[in-house]
DNA sequence: ACCTGAACACCGTTCAAGT
DNA sequence: ACCTGAACACCGTTCAAGT
């Protein structure tokens, strides 16, 4: 892990970026210092500047890199079922890795899980019969569904002193059933709306 | 805004609330810094501490002073019209202070919106004819659902490059639309998993 | 060309000392 | 009892200097 065979340098963005994603995987990205990464990578803090430009970008890569492993669903009999086994992965996924989430929200990072994993969704949106501005937002409504409820994992709860916490993944689950059906649903969300003045 | 006329204190709890969230709403809570707040104030930073115990619970305490100005929507025909406007509004509330929801997600926050807006929701959810428990897990998702979109303004952009940002208002009314449309759905959005062997 | 230690301007927090 | 300045242990970042 200290040199790649082929480089030249023992200091490669790829190997800084492996080893920032294990601290922020085992420690949270509090623990991601860039004094903690040169330490942990037998380096002084200032040569990782010759490899990124700033924590910005260091974060940035640490979301491109987990990105590519993104989780597809594999093939389903029907776009409802796949959808949301696909999604079921996803939440798992990023629940995993807690900080992507964080570093998502902090704002100065551009999210969206690749490229081809929302085009595939989409795809699979438009051939359940919606329309590609639709399938789109849906796309952006089913991330972001996946967003809040990762981040705002204890709400309404008891950080100290109640026992019964709410199982996140099961309220996840049932959020997304319900989103799924109003995205699925015949005549497209727009149908739904009570009339409300507000636009 | 110096000195409370009843208090025999210059510095009070209150007072500190109210100039941090002054300067979160002005300049985003990164600005937001114990020193910065004393200097505000005009005094000391350690003097802060005989007020407040540390920058966790100043957030906390800034939390729940927003949350006790929530919006609650007015009485409406529907309860479907009804909580599209409500939610509508509490969209745009928080839009308008975007550090709350960054606070919320950094995860040392408990959240919720107070006490009295999320159970009123959940009894128009009722009053719609949902079970208590699904009510509960609707505002649960509703709530998730906004703060993803707040977090996740700008998800699949170019923060740089393009010129055709997303309405993400826009986009966030269209997901609401298709949540509350599978949540309000008869039967329930129970009824609607595509039959997942996830659990 | 690549790396390094020391330094700079910040943080949150603590503490002995003032009134 | 309440407040204060100085100090401590951290940050991210820069820069002159090494090889």
């Amino acid at each position: 892990m200290r040199s790649e065979p082929g480089g030249r340098s023992r200091l490669t963005k790829s190997g800084i970026v492996a080893t920032a994603r294990a601290i922020a995987d085992a420690e949270g990205i509090d623990a991601l210092t860039l004094r903690r990464l040169a330490h942990e990578l037998g380096t002084g803090q200032s040569s990782l500047y010759r490899h990124v430009a700033d924590r910005r970008e260091l974060l940035q890569l640490l979301c491109d890199d987990l990105a590519e492993s993104f989780p597809i669903a594999p093939p389903c009999s029907t776009p409802a079922s796949w959808l949301r086994t696909h999604w079921a992965l996803t939440y798992d996924f990023l629940a995993e890795h807690p900080w992507a989430a964080q570093v998502i929200a902090s704002g100065e990072i551009l999210a969206g899980g690749g490229e081809d994993t929302p085009r595939r969704v989409a795809e699979v949106l438009v051939a359940a019969g919606l329309a590609v501005d639709d399938a789109d937002r849906a796309v952006r409504a089913l991330w972001n569904l996946v967003l809040g409820h990762l981040l705002n994992a204890h709400p309404f709860g008891h950080l100290d002193g109640g026992p019964p916490l709410i199982d996140c993944r099961a309220d996840y689950l049932w959020a997304l059933d319900a989103l799924l059906s109003g995205i699925l649903r015949p005549g497209g969300a727009a149908a739904a709306g009570g009339g409300g003045q507000h636009g």
